[in-house]
DNA sequence: TTGTAAGCGTTATCAT
DNA sequence: ATGATAACGCTTACAA
């Protein structure tokens, strides 16, 4: 029934090992090329990878294991990776473990059974015991990048931005603008990049000695229904925040919907600043200011490193590559 | 380095063959049974998946493969199918074709090379070449299960929604609220679901003889910037629509956004019923009146089906599972 | 450059 | 119930 590498020898008169060589990209005498190439058209042969994997010790999978298949970041970036690691010929075991450390643990157990050749992970809310399991990968020489984020104590490739510094930019717009009471919307500090943010709206602040009000920072999930009332008690007594630096791509939608319940405008009443581009801001009013991550870049420094890890390539490792976001200078900030 | 069967088996002091019936849940003689325990204990001994694959000609892996990472829909269902199949042990193999029919056959191709088990496709938009593509995995009897819709010329299961009757409810909600000017903000209709729920929307209005303004009929991604025009131009000349009929996520959110800018609350000045019910949307208020679909339902019956048929049980072969959305009601609706 | 054959880690058949 | 052994489809020394 499945036409094996045999067949096709057998076929093109030559031995096994010449039709190998021929597929793993070896010189063959022309008329032995031209026979196999033949035989290979004529029997409809295709090669087992599961075959050669066992025989090489490679699966040609990479493991990619994200925090949420929901979040629109995410998915962007492991959208890229797939189209380039594709193109290596490199299958992607993709798994979500929901922020959650326990089901982490389980992703990585399974990845790690089924012989994945490399892993990508995007750390989000990590526990003890999976740095000790990525510690596993690395001592079994199975290469791990990790995006947004290093992991204390982890001696791996890292791939991030630099995202003190993108709230510092987007806060000093702001100031720039002359806004002086900026409020901030921000994820759960405890999570890395948010902490993160956070650190670097506080250093702006303090760069322009403008005063901190605590009751600016707000750091709910809006789908947890806190938002709204958070952000209408930035309003509630004087002085209000006269901008608002909203550090993901929930708390942009949740801000501006919130502002909008309020009845204050964009960008009369309130300035804002968003985090993330995706299509559905475009349906906003006015077109958002916003921090924008450089996902290509992302993917294709992941996927570069990986590959090159894979191969054996451990020049520069532990290699951390920090990127920049940009701004994306449209409508929704005034100037006082 | 790697600890085979054959090593645990030597330690035990029994047969390779023994160990792997042990693994594979058979009997064995319970003074071997504990040696074997143990001994597994001992060496730290992982069955390899890949060698196993070989030998049983099944990779354990299942392709879901569909139409964008970016949308919410497609990534809730894949996430409740990761979590059913990883508990069969299967790894699935993810693939995003962009709604690009060519894409999807460079997919469908990379996934059969890789000898998936069995196949989920959403369809969206196909060519005829996938077709015959879709013809080969049936050919050579790997399972393939469609979601969303059936597909012609293709005899296999499909799990789907009633999306012309879900549509219809939604309507008819609306005109039970005494509207008869009702908007519809639409996907494209050449997509199949799209084309089912414009069908049911005109179903509804004739049921109850209402006239149709084709004008009210939007049918534009608002990611083109159309569909705020298009919005907008239903309000330009009276009678305008009294409430709008949404039919996915990002119309329902584009619906929302241009109601807002154009000084139009929900639903005092409009009513308005959305398709999909993601987190983002508790950011709206007031809270909208939804059609839900039951994603964990069609998560489970496609896994539960493509398990089956794996397993090689065709009873009822093929089978096509129909299931209801419900609607959320909410505050977005008002009683003229 | 090519042929031969061993072996990757399993499963499964056939005896016992 | 278990042992011995031949595959599964490929890669890779080693020899020629």
């Amino acid at each position: 029934m499945t036409v094996t590498i045999r067949d096709v020898a057998e076929r093109a008169g030559v031995a096994v090992g010449t039709v190998s060589r021929y597929l793993n990209g070896y010189q063959l005498r022309e008329k032995n090329r031209v026979k196999v190439e033949q035989a290979i058209q004529e029997l409809g042969f295709k090669e087992n990878v599961i075959a050669k994997s066992l025989k090489r010790n490679r699966s040609m999978t990479i493991a990619v294991v994200i925090p949420n298949y929901l979040t629109l970041f995410f998915m962007a970036v492991t959208k890229m990776l797939e189209q380039i690691l594709e193109g290596y010929s490199y299958s992607l075991l993709l798994c979500d473990f929901d922020h959650d450390p326990t089901i982490l643990q389980d992703k990585l157990r399974f990845v790690k059974d089924r012989f994945v050749d490399g892993l990508i992970l995007f750390p989000s809310n990590i526990a003890e015991k999976n740095l000790v399991m990525l510690q596993e990968f690395l001592n079994d020489a199975i290469p791990v990048v990790l995006i947004e984020q290093p992991l204390p104590g982890i001696e791996t490739d890292v791939i991030m931005v630099d995202n003190a510094h993108a709230s510092f930019r987007a806060v000093e717009q702001l100031i720039l603008h002359n806004h002086r009471r900026i409020a901030l919307v921000n994820g759960k500090e405890e999570v890395y990049v948010f902490g993160e943010r956070l650190r670097g709206y506080r250093e702006a602040m303090r760069t322009y000695n403008l005063p901190v009000d605590e009751g600016w920072i707000v750091s709910e999930w809006f789908s947890e229904a806190g938002e709204y009332t958070a952000i209408k008690s930035l309003f509630t007594s004087p002085p209000h925040p006269t901008a608002i630096y909203a550090t993901h791509l929930h708390a942009t939608i949740g801000t501006v919907m919130a502002l909008h319940k309020l009845h204050l405008r964009i960008p009369e009443d309130v300035s804002l600043i968003g985090f993330d581009s995706f299509d559905m801001l475009d349906a906003i009013e006015p077109p958002l200011t916003l921090v924008e991550q450089p996902i290509e870049q992302i993917a294709t420094d992941a996927a570069t490193l990986i590959i090159r890890r894979i191969r054996g390539d451990d020049d520069d490792f532990p290699h951390t590559i920090t990127l920049n976001t940009t701004m994306l200078m449209r409508d929704s900030v005034l100037t006082l």
